[in-house]
DNA sequence: CTGTTAGCGCGTTCAA
DNA sequence: TTGAACGCGCTAACAG
């Protein structure tokens, strides 16, 4: 190993310029005719063989000094260990990949300040546009982004002061799926269990339950920290009204009052009927299954990663990119 | 935008030459008295002034070309979705920050092409070394990886014909700690559910099995594709054996069995005793918990980190890795 | 003690 | 097909 080969190695040993290689190099897949720069096939040939003999890989920092393009962005999510997020996550891979593009990914855990050191070491890593989730209170780290001039576009949730790139579902749309569906198993009085995190998302489908639900109807707000506990005294409570029904607005929250009622002794889906969001696959377990809100995940990353590249594109072409900041919103289904 | 700022524009404006930029920007956090060049602290003060006013951030490409290092990392995990490798994912992420590198992940799928592309795609971003979870059938690419004289640790699995740096799980320990909390729950007629994929950990674990279960406990081998078809004949199997305690070798298998023998009016628990291998949120759900086996994660990556930064400071001093390939083997805890 | 000059690393690209 | 400049930051050698 020690010395990796270069371009001059190849030169030297074909006995041509490092400018041939270069080029050569560079057109190996344009196999249509008119070629900007003709080669002799032989040439070619013997630069071709000499390179794969030596084992030739171009330096990719050269590279990218030279062209000024990286061909990496960053994505920063909010969990890597949520399945939601881990789907989110391989599907974005694999479109980047699609795209010639590598990908830097970074968890935030729901913290602003992690969420802000992973966008500056990614910065300084020269990625070429960001998709992110942004942790709450990560407004200023958006404000940053914003100024940076980077292409990026916001996936999950939206802040209200912004206007920003966004792919986004229909959360609230979803909410009422979900509430018909769960009116629609019989149950009369029902309640929420949500987060406490006040990110569009959770506040989005709150709002919805509230429309729909009326005002009487019990959320419950796990703290993010602690959740345990939170779900411990939403059980309680809900014993205590008799509710029949429970929308949850996340998995993990699903998760936990599951557990939490089972503790009571309490039956779900005899008892208590459920809805939940996002798959988990508790919801299996119990008879009937709990029908749950799918939200379309590779449409999310595909679509998401096209208006990023897009983006990149037209600011590879000296377009203004701040103008664009459409919102895109996808649909949910029930399952 | 457009342009980003350079160390060029800093000495301009700054009034001094591109050298006592680069310089200060290099030494601003070493505070200790004795510094190889000497600035007076005023020009230090300007200098750093005007970098941070016209918000200068250093080329990284050109860093790289330079000093011939990336301080990038690549990690190929086997499956993002899951929420083993999830956790791994966000446990290397922060020994990677706390090492100041950043972290290329992959997700192979269990591919091994996909495996294949991910190393090479790595390798021309020219990272410094790897963590891997190589994908069954990927031998050839681990040599690939030996060959290239690029320092990598693997984890989770072993070959048995290759002697590489590793980070492992003592799997038979485990397994012997699973079956003996099995037993101790009163279950006599013991099968197992696995994988049908031939990697190490899945065949330490059922050794183990063989070895104290005997002959004659089945053992049931999940196909990776069409897990779920696997699952149903394991458990009509089950049923009519009429077993009454069950091993699963990893947290996918268990949550299939579980469910189909659901279907089958079978209480889990009661009618049939049950322990897990790796955390699912399923095994709470049933009274009692299903007991389960924990890998340590968190210790597998600081580990594995560790081993793999030790090995690229000691290639950048000039040693031999090749030299280098101990085992390290932890060990799992039941809960 | 404080600061500058100049060459390097590696691939790309344009003029010749 | 080639020579040479170029992108950006690092650093050894050198000057005031």
């Amino acid at each position: 190993m020690s010395k990796s080969i270069t371009i001059k190695d190849i030169a030297r040993e074909a006995g041509v310029s490092i400018a041939l290689v270069s080029f050569v190099m560079n057109n190996r897949i344009e196999a249509d005719g008119k070629q900007k720069y003709r080669v002799s096939e032989e040439t070619k040939r013997r630069i071709l063989d000499v390179a794969s003999r030596m084992n030739y890989r171009p330096s990719s920092a050269a590279r990218m000094l030279r062209q000024g393009r990286t061909h990496v962005i960053g994505v920063i999510l909010s969990d890597l260990s949520n399945i939601f997020y881990g789907i989110i996550a391989k599907e974005l891979e694999d479109q980047a990949t699609r795209h010639g593009y590598t990908v830097l990914f970074g968890s935030s855990e729901e913290d602003p300040e992690r969420f802000a050191r992973l966008v500056r070491s990614f910065m300084e890593k020269d990625v070429e546009g960001f998709i992110v989730v942004p942790a709450a209170g990560s407004a200023r780290s958006v404000e940053g982004l914003i100024a940076s001039g980077k292409p990026f576009v916001v996936i999950d949730r939206y802040h209200p002061d912004y206007d920003v790139p966004s792919v986004l579902v229909d959360n609230k749309g979803a909410m009422k799926m979900a509430i018909e569906a769960l009116q629609g198993m019989g149950a009369r009085k029902i309640g929420m269990i949500s987060y406490a995190m006040r990110i569009s998302s959770m506040t989005d489908r709150e709002e919805s339950f509230r429309e729909i639900a009326g005002d009487d109807a019990p959320i419950y707000h796990l703290p993010f920290q602690n959740t345990r506990e939170g779900a411990e005294q939403a059980a309680d409570d809900i014993v205590r009204r008799g509710l029949d029904g429970i929308i949850s607005a996340s998995n993990v929250p699903s998760v936990l009052i599951i557990k939490a009622l089972l503790k009571r002794g309490i039956h779900i889906q005899k008892d208590i009927r459920m809805v939940g969001f996002d798959y988990s696959n508790v919801y299996d377990i119990f008879e009937p299954r709990i029908p749950y809100i799918l939200q379309p995940l590779p449409q999310i990353a595909a679509q998401s990663a096209e208006y990023l590249f897009g983006l990149i594109d037209a600011k590879q072409k000296g377009e203004d990119i701040a103008q664009k900041k459409d919102k895109i919103i996808l649909n949910a289904s029930l399952i």
